[in-house]
DNA sequence: ACGTATTTTTAGCCTAATCTAAAAATATGT
DNA sequence: ACATATTTTTAGATTAGGCTAAAAATACGT
């Protein structure tokens, strides 16, 4: 049996890990489940104790295989959910992270694999995020940052790094959804803004900031 | 902040005061939690020093408005989901509780009003149970057990009493499912059996526990 | 109405998960 | 390489929720 708490750590552990620039050390995992290095401590002890990270006293962890099963198979619901309340109930895509995390956490395959039927298979979620399947793999596709593409290229706009409300509600504001066309047509040199055309036609301008937390697939 | 553990028990005083045969007492809530006398008598005055129930030693309890409220809101979180599983997501009626059981409890009104408007505002449940609506408003209708009809009289299943999933299995087996007109032939003075009339236009033979188990609408 | 049975509460203990403060280990700068 | 800074762990306390065993209150049968 492994409780909320620890489901918790352990996808915590998994996005560290991940990212793969810093190590999954105490005061990270401590940052990011905004609690303290003391309380990480504890659970730690008590991970490596079901065998679900390895552990070793100053020297960060790792997931175990069952650790990483079980860390993805929580986003697999996660994601799930996410795409069940935008496609199914309506909600915006800054709303359904805090009610997904929610959702993951409850007990039963079948109602995961039911879900994920209901929803025809989505191999990824409403911020772009891929969906693992039920064996744990990972879709993929070829995606670069606004910020890194060429003045004159285009792409569709499949996925954000910054999963911000308020980054998520500037786009909706800026008409920039999953999906939307944009044209890199110029980058100013002073500050690394970039001039953009969307769907729709209009010009607009994106700060750099904007440019490298929105992710595009250049087509064909 | 109300917790998982104090919703429960909020839901179980409930029900029994639903009943009203029993005073919701400790030691009813203790079988209804499946729990000790000793763990209620402890959650109770928790409940009460939050003003969700009215105690006093040894005298059993009620619940505030505020108290019933909560618990209402919990009953029609429950209920939708119950419909989702079954409506859209295709599980059966003997597999939805225990799912239901965990899905309501996620917080958020928003998601609860955009689930019910996603089913169609339902009155009842995949039971017959009927649904508060968002002001706590309860639908009635009239039914009658199946054992309480006249022979020769028909009516339609809306509903069952015992919700056990052996219960609910058998009735799938008989290919009675909510919404079958049954017609009731004879009743059985010895066992109070009763010969009853399928949709499908067979005749069987239900015992009387079976009969003091299904409600039925009798139509015009 | 009085002794017995039942119900309920109290008392004391347990586990999971958290915290703060202090100690220990590791890392870093000159 | 040594003093200082940072990170991590330990120690001790807290809260929610649960348990068992014993005590107290209430109910019941004759």
């Amino acid at each position: 049996m492994i409780s909320h708490a620890e489901e918790n750590y352990l996808k915590a552990i998994f996005k560290i890990s991940e990212k793969g620039t810093r190590s999954a050390n105490t005061n990270a995992i401590a940052a990011e489940m905004q609690t303290t290095a003391a309380s990480v401590t504890d659970m730690l002890k008590r991970l490596a104790e079901k065998n679900l990270i390895d552990y070793e006293k100053y020297r960060g962890v790792q997931l175990t295989g069952e650790g990483n099963r079980v860390a993805t198979a929580l986003i697999r619901k996660h994601r799930l959910w996410e795409v069940f309340l935008m496609e199914k109930l309506g909600f915006a895509w800054d709303e359904v992270h805090d009610l997904a995390e929610q959702l993951e956490h409850v007990q039963g395959d079948k109602l995961v694999d039911r879900l994920d039927t209901f929803l025809g298979h989505p191999k990824f979620d409403p911020h772009g995020d891929p969906i693992p399947d039920a064996q744990g793999r990972w879709s993929f596709r070829p995606q670069i940052l606004l910020s890194a593409l060429q003045p004159g290229n285009s792409g569709a706009v499949t996925g954000v790094d910054d999963h911000s409300a308020a980054f998520l509600q500037y786009l909706d504001q800026l008409g920039i959804s999953l999906g939307a066309r944009l044209e890199l047509l110029e980058r100013i040199s002073f500050d690394q803004s970039m001039r953009v055309r969307t769907p729709d036609g209009r010009e607009i301008t994106l700060s750099d900031k904007v440019g490298q937390n929105l992710y595009l697939t250049v087509e064909g």
